[in-house]
DNA sequence: TATTGTTTTTAGAATGAATATAAAAATTGG
DNA sequence: CCAATTTTTATATTCATTCTAAAAACAATA
């Protein structure tokens, strides 16, 4: 299930990123912790566990990870980013109890709801090139 | 279209806000500038058009509205807050280029896509309690 | 209309996530 | 081995938001 050492390796080179132990720490943790961690938690983790790093690694690695959609940044809160190594289209269930973040198929929230969950509240956020920005580029 | 002073104020008692005059000038501007502002951009509004008034105000103002219900607190981007006074469900389109923060309605999105917008990402974002937490509370 | 209690507003300090900076360390290519 | 580039680092800075505690406005009662 989780992805091995050179299928990690492999992904950063096929897009541009230099594998580096640090960047290869960062990706294994969002892989084997799919808890939709924010750069404190995954700061804490690694540095509790592997060797010391600064916390500015962890950061430029994300924004490094988001650049290259090797990974996602969640607006979930407004508070600190989550980030997401799943890119492909889902919801993301927040529990206002547990704090909880769930990955929700798309398909099952359209078509039968969420069993059990009690969704109190849905925000969809769009982006891309409005109509208006998209004719003015031609 | 746009609430009367009467409805405004009628709005708040209902809600069991105290209807002071910085308060209805807060929801008067969301309702008048559908520009899903942030609290910055309220407060710029403001205090340049009318009275002086306290920056911990507008916060103290919106926290009080989110709280009532009356408005949303919308997590568009990790950045600042953005400020909507529609509270039914609808998504949000923000464009890239432009930043300009578009209502669209869900039906359309889900029937037909919408027309000349080019739609790069889509985060859909539940909230509210989990299986766990529903059954723990009993 | 004084007195008292409550609510709202205020200025400024504190917080905390994220970013910027510029030097040190590691890596690469010749 | 050396120069050039990239990565990592510690630290400072930024900036939206929250906190705090005092001042002001308001309400209720006598």
């Amino acid at each position: 299930m989780a992805m091995t050492f050179k299928e990690i390796n492999d992904l950063l080179i096929s897009k541009g990123i230099k594998p580096t132990y640090h960047r290869i720490l960062v990706y294994d943790f969002l892989q084997n912790n799919k808890i939709h961690p924010t750069a404190e938690e995954i700061y804490e983790n690694i540095s509790k566990t592997y060797s010391r790093l600064s916390k500015a690694t962890i950061y430029n690695t994300l924004e490094l990870f988001v650049q290259k959609k090797i990974i996602k940044a969640l607006p979930l809160t407004n508070l600190e980013k989550h980030y997401d190594d799943r890119i492909d289209l889902h919801a993301h269930f927040i529990c206002k109890k547990c704090k909880k973040i769930y990955d929700i198929p798309i398909e099952e929230l359209e078509c039968y709801g969420i069993d059990g969950y009690k969704i109190e509240e849905k925000e969809v956020i769009l982006t891309g090139i409005c109509k208006k920005c998209n004719l003015e580029e031609k």
